[in-house]
DNA sequence: CCTAACTTGTGAACTAATTCACAAGCTTCC
DNA sequence: GGAAGCTTGTGAATTAGTTCACAAGTTAGG
């Protein structure tokens, strides 16, 4: 039978085996003493606590340069997150196409999420109009939001949200350059 | 004189007082009792620990949808991230021009790695290629790595990498999303 | 069946991070 | 100049997270 150990893993992800067998732990105990993990069923258990086989419906707000990458990018239909919406402000962009997905106006946001056609926002507007986007999503029921903006919002407590900050990570690497104690 | 207190800081940025306060302290103590941290001296002060004035030579690497992206973001050059270089493997691609830089082959990249032409390089490359394009530029001597590939990468401990794992965001949001103890 | 070799799951020990709470210092105003 | 009102900086207390370490369960081989 296939299986796999917490110390197989861990050095696949960095971590320790000590660290793996905890997380694990967290959901149940699905390892066997002596043998370690069977493969097919920790994919399989990892799938539904992660909700990988469930589908959610996304739009993608800013068609900007990164919009425009997002929009094309396959991770999204592999972990579920189908987008079926694009919007954008610039009176240019709506009406245009992005693969299948026609941009629509901003203007239509709300009360497209309002009918229920989304279960999660894509944020990928300057930072200066980031707060007034969640707002109008929250105000029309969005479940969660993953957004791009370098900037602090703010949402309800039962509203997920998840921000990818690419400043940050340039200020953490500008940081680790400028303080490191070898000089190369 | 203009002052901001900590309190002020950790309202903007999501966090508490003490945390702002402490965070400082690391660095030395730049404010004033009783008034609050003056708010130039304190942009100043933030800018050398982080290095932001600083200047970095930085190539990308994978000319696909992100990388263009990349390409084209303004943040780089306002944190000091100036890319005088692209590269792919993709003989299509190789040649062609993305604003003022011309896409250079992947075979040239040690070898300009190890002339000194770069410090950082920036991973758009997918999961597969990204242990041995992160093996070339680490022979060929560079500082630090910004890799977007959602896979883990081993470098040496003097090589900075940090990684932006948008894979890793969107299964976090699935699993908040299948969790989630209100169904609204 | 018994021993040797593994590996999990998990309390206990330890380490790291956050929060508390307050003395000390600065400013303002009377 | 003295009292009142702020706010910092930081030890101490608390909380969170990681690592240790080992009993208990499993497999393999004689």
């Amino acid at each position: 039978m296939l299986t796999t150990s917490s110390d197989d893993l861990a050095r696949l992800g960095g971590t320790t085996s000590a660290q793996v067998r905890k997380d694990l732990s967290f959901f149940g105990s699905f390892g066997k003493r002596g043998l370690g993990y069977s493969v097919p069923e920790l994919s399989s258990r990892l799938r539904d606590i992660l909700g990988l086989g469930k589908q959610w419906k996304v739009c993608i707000i800013g068609v900007g340069k990164i919009g425009a990458a997002l929009a094309s990018y396959q991770g999204f239909a592999e972990r579920g997150f189908i987008v079926t919406g694009l919007y954008d402000s610039d009176p240019e962009k709506v009406g245009t196409k992005s693969g299948a997905v026609t941009v629509r106006d901003t203007d239509e946001l709300e009360r497209d999420v309002r009918s229920g056609k989304y279960d999660v926002a894509i944020l990928t507007v300057p930072s200066e109009n980031a707060q007034e986007i969640v707002d109008l999503v929250v105000k029309g029921g969005i479940q969660a939001i993953l957004s791009f903006a370098p900037t602090q919002l703010t949402v309800p407590a039962d509203v997920e949200l998840r921000t990818v900050n690419m400043a940050m990570e340039l200020e953490a690497l500008s940081f680790a350059l400028t303080n490191r104690t070898n000089g190369r």
